[in-house]
DNA sequence: AGCACGCCGACT
DNA sequence: GTCGGCGTGCTC
């Protein structure tokens, strides 16, 4: 039998097909852990598929099958396939991505001595090297390098082995992480037997009483206890509690235990735990029934449900109640978040009805935690994995329900390869699984909500259907303002805080209320604009914003345009209004604080931002910090978005919103309205609070629109906007993004790739395809030639397997960003 | 990733 | 004339 075997640990786009030996055909199984011999080693791989038909290749046997049971299911490979062959990104990678943790890096070799009579005029080193080898028999070769810290040994070893001196065999390295045991021990004697030696338990006076302490502690335990703790109790060593292992006096043992990421979690819980009774919430109520309607069916192709959030506490009943049916049902549950940040409100609520049988799993957990959990969920204790994205492929049984909070968050998405989007797996699961898949947002991506009201169904979201069906209302009491920010400049206001905006925090301090100042830091001053006609500076050929460079070995500044290439030196004067206040607009939150202290002295301001957000911990302290209200005003970034409502707030300030609205991004629309309408929702629904939105440019169309707060209005908008320059879900987008250390090199290889694209295309007469670029990527700040983009609309993804791209190019298939 | 192969510059 | 630098390409 010829079967397809990932390799794992070996960055390579293909599987490979080997032979199965005939007394391992019985055995041989999808998604079994083998070893197989792989260019000059053995190396561990995943069966993905057997049976395969015969190839031209020379096919070697595999080794070994390292477990019966597979760790991966048949249906996590199909899934792991899917998205290999949607996002181009090697099945290696995914595989890996299935497995309880990483296997060790690198391959490693055992070295034993071939012939022991060895030549006496090797060099020294070379002789100290075989004399270690002899005395230990066979030897691991990174233990010979940490014996010889100087010198390079593997050029010695080959050399050794050429030379007939030396054997080599190829070794399997062990797993990196592994079930975690803890020495205890436990007292075996009776009291009498005690009294009797407790004299002579050592040679010394000192070395008795040591020994003596350990075992009238062990009296006092009773049980078996972990022999730290013996040690910190009574001050003896190892070779103590040996010595009293060997007079049979206690008993050594070893005790599996859990690393439990769960300990870490702040049970405190910030309005959290208790969740809402539904039966005040008539549109989260229909929710439910519809959804659990849609579980107890079996059969039929269900759609996944696009939740339409309206209020935190009601969808959380919505989630406790789905889950619950499923867990009555016998099955398991996923609930997802965009970010680790979020996990432990949900680990929260479903630990309280669920204790013992949630789990949590991101990619911020030890490497032993990580193979704990995976080990608790393929044994089938954990029920509901809480977690990001990188829990999409734990082994869970018979998954059930599939919930993915805030799916519009682009953390869905990985960054960096392999790149694949959380949706799209969570699609494939449900195709497997035949789960409930809840897609939940406040403002729900423009695609999904597009495909579902036309009744779309593809291969990426399958069928969709919204929920509540009634768009709900907007009920929070806010009185949102859009200030302009040229008439405060013409008026003699130079502050970056408006009269308004400074009068609504003078009287929320004096209600003693709380305010949040919100600063969109994307874009940090890289655009350029006018301060009096509030205009951004734009390309002269396709009118995309120039973003700013600073060059490495000139004091001038460049403007680039990212849509074609257009670049010119910064103007000192506006091109459309002659004004010379043409500046690149920077600022910062730490000179945001110095400036509210400077106007509210007593008023206790926090800052939220990278620095201070680093630790979970941390982060937690802040929110609850200010949830507490130890604090006035918060002033933070993107990153306090769509975190907890603070009800005691009313007044929010949203500084320049005009930051990033112009970044020459198709999608930036979309993203910001997101931003900007969690931003709004911080504000708690119990009092009225008041919204300002300082900006440059009142005339913008996007700015209107969010402070009309009404999704519906903007998706109309914006699916017009996208029809008009043809972007999703209008075609198809794949970006190719090219980077290379030599300039000449990157853009020359860049174009040709374009250009044999260019030629296929016209070759076969697809008319509806479209290559677009090469222009230079915005990636790289200091050297902005070194990467180059190349945006394809509508082209199938089997032209690009065809291209097979080398190094350095990044494939990313239906991107959220360009 | 790890290793072989192969093409150029420094040294016997 | 050979050793060894690492740039390129292959692994069933």
């Amino acid at each position: 039998m010829i079967i397809k075997v990932s390799i794992i640990n070996v960055p390579i786009n293909s599987a490979f097909d080997y032979l199965v030996p005939e007394e391992l055909e019985r055995k041989i199984r999808v998604g079994q852990l083998i070893t197989a011999p792989f260019n000059t080693y053995l190396a561990y791989g995943v069966v993905i598929e057997l049976n395969v038909p015969h190839s031209v290749f020379e096919l070697l046997p595999i080794r070994s099958i390292c477990q019966d049971e597979p760790y991966v299911s048949k249906e996590m490979v199909s899934v792991a396939l899917s998205v290999s062959d949607h996002f181009l990104c090697p099945i290696s990678k995914l595989i890996e991505m299935t497995l309880p943790t990483r296997f060790s890096e690198f391959a490693e070799f055992e070295y034993s001595l071939l012939n022991a009579q060895w030549v006496e005029r090797k060099s020294q080193i070379e002789q100290q090297i075989l004399l270690f080898i002899n005395g230990k028999g066979v030897v691991n070769g990174n233990k010979i390098e940490k014996q010889f810290p100087t010198v390079k040994t593997k050029p010695i070893l080959s050399m050794l082995v050429k030379a007939n001196l030396l054997q080599r065999a190829p070794r399997l390295p062990k797993a990196v992480a592994r079930t975690k045991y803890v020495k205890t021990a436990a007292i075996a004697i009776s009291r009498q037997t005690f009294y009797e030696h407790e004299n002579d338990l050592g040679k010394t006076p000192v070395t008795n009483e040591r020994r003596r302490m350990a075992l009238e502690y062990l009296f006092d335990e009773g049980i078996p206890v972990a022999v730290n703790w013996v040690y910190a109790s009574s001050g003896c060593n190892k070779a103590d509690l040996d010595e009293l292992a060997d007079r049979e006096y206690i008993v050594l043992s070893e005790v599996e235990i859990f690393r439990d990421p769960l300990e870490r979690v702040n049970h405190r819980s910030l309005g959290y735990g208790q969740p809402a009774d539904l039966t005040s919430d008539a549109a989260a109520k229909e929710t439910l029934q519809v959804m659990l309607d849609s579980q107890a069916k079996s059969s039929d192709i269900k759609p996944s449900f696009l939740y339409q959030k309206s209020d935190q506490k009601s969808s959380d009943s919505v989630y406790l109640r789905v889950v619950e049916n499923a867990i009555n049902e016998g099955r398991s549950a996923m609930v997802l978040a965009p970010e680790m940040a979020f996990t432990p409100k949900l680990v929260r609520l479903f630990s309280l009805k669920f204790p013992g049988l949630v789990g949590l799993f991101h990619s911020g957990m030890s490497n032993g935690e990580k193979y704990d959990t995976w080990m608790r969920v393929y044994s089938g204790k954990i029920k509901i994995i809480v977690g990001t994205m990188s829990a999409l492929f734990l082994p869970i049984n018979d998954l059930g329900v599939i919930i993915l909070e805030e799916c519009h968050d682009s953390s869905y998405r990985s960054a960096f390869s392999p790149i694949f989007d959380s949706i799209y797996v969570a699609e494939k699961l449900k195709k497997q699984f035949n789960t409930l898949n809840i897609y939940s947002s406040q403002t729900l991506p423009i695609e999904l909500l597009y495909k579902e009201k036309y009744n779309i169904s593809d291969q990426k979201t399958g069928l969709l259907k919204l929920l509540p069906s009634l768009p709900t209302a907007f009920e929070t009491d806010l009185e949102i303002k859009l200030i302009d920010m040229r008439l405060e400049l013409k008026t003699g206001n130079r502050d970056v805080l408006s009269r308004g905006l400074q009068e609504s925090l003078r009287q929320s301090l004096a209600n003693g209320e709380q305010a949040i100042l919100f600063l969109n830091r994307r874009g940090d001053s890289t655009y350029v604009f006018c301060r009096d006609c509030g205009q951004s500076l734009r390309c002269e050929n396709c009118d995309s914003v120039l973003v700013e460079h600073k060059m490495e070995n000139s004091r001038s500044t460049m403007l680039l345009c990212h849509s074609c290439g257009f670049n010119m030196i910064k103007p000192e004067k506006c091109p459309k209004c002659d004004s010379k206040s043409i500046q690149s607009y920077g600022l910062g939150v730490e000179k945001l604080e110095e400036k509210c202290k400077g106007l509210f002295p007593t008023a206790r301001i926090l800052r939220w931002d990278l620095d201070s957000a680093k630790s979970e911990v941390l982060d937690e302290l802040a929110l609850v910090h200010f949830a507490n209200h130890s604090a006035d005003i918060l002033i933070g970034t993107q990153m306090m978005a769509k975190k907890y409502q603070f009800p005691q707030v009313t007044t929010i300030g949203l500084v320049l919103a005009d930051v990033g609205l112009s970044l020459p991004d198709p999608f930036v629309n979309e993203r910001i309205f997101q931003l900007y309408y969690e931003i709004i929702h911080l504000a708690g629904k119990q009092a009225k609070t008041r919204v300002y939105i300082q900006t440059f440019q009142p005339e913008n169309e996007l700015l209107r629109l969010i402070t009309n707060i009404e999704p519906a209005e903007f998706f109309g908008w914006e699916v017009q906007n996208r029809f008009r320059l043809n972007l999703p879900p209008f075609c198809s987008l794949i970006n190719l993004e090219y980077h290379h250390s030599d300039q000449n090199s990157a853009k020359y290889d860049a174009y040709q790739i374009a250009g044999v694209l260019r030629s296929k295309l016209s070759a076969i007469g697809d008319e509806k395809a479209e290559v677009i670029g090469p222009v230079p990527a915005y990636t790289n700040i200091k050297n902005p030639f070194a990467g180059w983009r190349i945006l394809l609309k509508n082209v199938k993804i089997e032209m690009i397997k065809e291209l097979d791209l080398g190094q350095g190019w990044k494939i990313d298939v239906d991107p959220i960003t360009i």
